[in-house]
DNA sequence: CCCCCCCC
């Protein structure tokens, strides 16, 4: 078997020039910092011609190398890479080349020798010859760049890495260089937050950079968080330099990078005014709302849906800090079948419009449990985009308008027993419908204020087995005894029970009920035993009876769960107590909801 | 230099 290396790419690569999918051959590794999350390799690769070893495997390829997928004499097509030209202490410039993917063509204990006779590949080598240019093309080299008018002050920059007209990639920074220059797009921006502890107060914003070679994080602190927050923008793209680089620590950030920066009063940031859409966007790695159940609580997503409801703002105070919150839950579906509660916070909560039913796009949220359910919660970090214009939004929108609105879904975010949130609160029909009440094994159950609308008097009453333990309806024998099938035995007396039907109806929609006894008593104001009576003896008075308690208003409690009779499936709402309005506590709830809707002390 | 990401 034998290998075609691309002889000759290293030459032009390692002068700036352009290679497409260069094929190479690893003939060595090296850790060259740290261990752990700090792990770096640099690889010495062949194109059969030259050797080198300035070339460094990005992060993410780490694993390949310490699986031993890739190894000494594999034989690999190098997908994306970029070049730069770092500045080492008294030893001029040095080119590097940093593998951003690659394909194992061979492994190496396939190949199992080196290839061709590549002599080592120098500086000197490069220098001594004239620069080989390919035609341009894709978009592998790093971009010409001109310099915009620097901002604040020109001063301020290092003229030698701006007149070098490159940039460097973010994969490539480490805190032991800091000479360079980054393009980058800004992914997201946290708001501003202070802080005070032992060790001093102060405010700080931080946000997300990307580039084609990686992330990384940026934190900006005190002076430097006033100078530039209203500057930096999400999604624009700017230069940076002379910011400080140390460790990441892993623990509080998801990027992919093992560095952080940090703004110092050095750090220049300027805007870049020409054409950046060669430059990557927010990467998205969506996951179907329906495959969410299955992940672990606090795993960090990606997901995208059209907003089915949306629930009114929320103030609350946090217990442990006595922080205010804003928050808001959104109610997103997608085509996977799937419905999932997005909780948005702070501005994001008050400033959503849920008008449209727009597709939120959100990147970076982060699951979290309660009571047996899952939802998403969005963090600083979390990037949301409304109806963003992008082929899976367009997609959805079709999905959605089109059907899609009308379908069952399955809310992963539905409570699982107990009532509604485990709490008193009183909800509307279309949050029942929205939170997908009563679609889980075990039934919801939920507390609401509704208007009984009509009752069915017909069958309401029944006579039924007097055992104290047993309610079965009994079968008249037309002999003056009653049996009862669940007792096997006949009685001479009976007591009355109730079922009613009922319709209840609140402002965002109606139900079909059905009362047991206890709570059909109070709902039509006299006992069972009243009511049978007056079934057999008094049947104006009975038929008035159900028209009297039209519109009278009750606070529900109701159990959700889908039957089926007959091969008809449908949502059966029981109430398991309904109760006059204490109307005391009735305002004080609509207070509380006005407040939070309006914000205004009521 | 933060490291909180909330609540039911």
């Amino acid at each position: 078997m034998s290998y075609q290396l691309s002889e000759g790419s290293l030459e032009i690569i390692m002068n700036g020039g352009q290679y497409d999918k260069p094929i190479m051959q690893v003939l060595g590794s090296k850790k060259i910092q740290g261990s752990g999350a700090n792990e770096r390799f640099r690889l010495l690769v062949s194109d059969g011609k030259h050797s080198h070893s300035f070339a460094m495997l990005a992060t993410q390829l780490h694993d390949k190398l310490i699986t031993g997928e890739l190894s000494d004499y594999s034989v690999v097509q190098i997908d994306r890479f970029i070049t730069s030209l770092l500045k080492m202490t008294g030893k001029g410039e040095k080119r590097v080349m940093i593998i951003l993917d690659l394909t194992i063509i061979a492994p190496g204990s396939q190949v199992g020798k080196t290839l061709g006779t590549p002599k080592t590949w120098s500086e000197e080598t490069a220098s001594s010859k004239p620069q080989p240019q390919q035609a341009p093309k894709q978009n592998h080299a790093p971009a010409p760049m001109s310099m915009p008018k620097p901002v604040p002050a020109p001063a301020n920059l290092d003229s030698s890495i701006l007149n070098s007209k490159m940039t460097h990639p973010i994969a490539s920074l480490s805190p032991y260089q800091n000479k360079w220059v980054i393009k980058v797009r800004v992914m997201s921006k946290s708001p501003i937050r202070t802080w005070s502890n032992a060790k001093g107060e102060g405010k700080l914003f931080s946000m997300d950079l990307c580039d084609e070679s990686g992330e990384i994080r940026a934190t900006a602190f005190k002076n430097e968080c006033d100078k530039f927050y209203d500057m930096i923008q999400v999604d624009n793209v700017y230069y940076i330099s002379r910011c400080s680089l140390k460790t990441a620590n892993k623990r509080f950030s998801t990027l992919k990078n093992d560095y952080e920066m940090s703004f110092t009063p050095e750090t220049v940031v300027a805007e870049c005014t020409e054409d950046t859409s060669s430059m990557p966007g927010i990467q998205y790695d969506f996951i179907p709302i329906n495959k969410i159940a299955d992940k672990d609580p606090d795993t960090i997503l990606d997901v995208i849906g059209v907003c089915k409801f949306a629930s009114d703002m929320q103030e609350l105070t946090a217990k442990s800090t006595g922080r205010l919150l804003k928050k808001r839950e959104v109610t997103i579906v997608d085509s996977s079948g799937g419905a999932v509660v997005l909780t948005l916070w702070g501005n994001e909560a008050e400033s959503f419009d849920t008008n449209g039913n727009p597709v939120i796009a959100a990147k970076g949220t982060r699951i979290s449990e309660f009571n047996g359910s899952k939802s998403l919660s969005c963090l600083n970090s979390t990037v949301l985009r409304f109806n963003p214009d992008m082929p899976e939004a367009h997609a959805l929108r079709g999905w959605y308008d089109n059907g899609g609105a009308d379908l069952d879904v399955v809310n992963i975010s539905a409570k699982v027993g107990g009532y509604s949130g485990g709490s008193n609160e009183w909800i509307t029909f279309a949050e029942a419908e929205s939170r997908q009440l009563g679609s889980g094994e075990k039934g919801d159950y939920y507390s609401m204020l509704g208007v009984l609308t009509f009752t069915f008097s017909d069958n309401a009453v029944y006579k039924a087995c007097p055992q104290e333990a047993c309610n079965k309806k009994l079968v008249d024998q037309e002999n003056g005894l009653f049996r009862c099938e669940k007792c096997n035995r006949e009685f001479p007396n009976y007591k009355y029970r109730i079922l009613l039907a009922a319709n209840v109806s609140d402002p965002t929609g109606d139900q079909r009920v059905t009362a047991f006894n206890e709570s059909a008593e109070v709902m039509l104001g006299r006992s069972a035993d009243e009511i049978g009576r007056m079934f057999e003896y008094d049947k104006s008075g009975y038929s008035q009876l159900f028209d009297d308690v039209k519109f009278k208003t009750f606070v529900f409690k109701f159990r959700a769960k889908m039957e089926t009779y007959s091969d008809e499936t449908r949502l059966k709402t029981t109430v398991i107590n309904a109760q006059p309005v204490d109307y005391k506590e009735g305002n004080a709830r609509l207070l509380k909801s006005i407040k939070s809707m309006t914000g205004v002390d009521v």
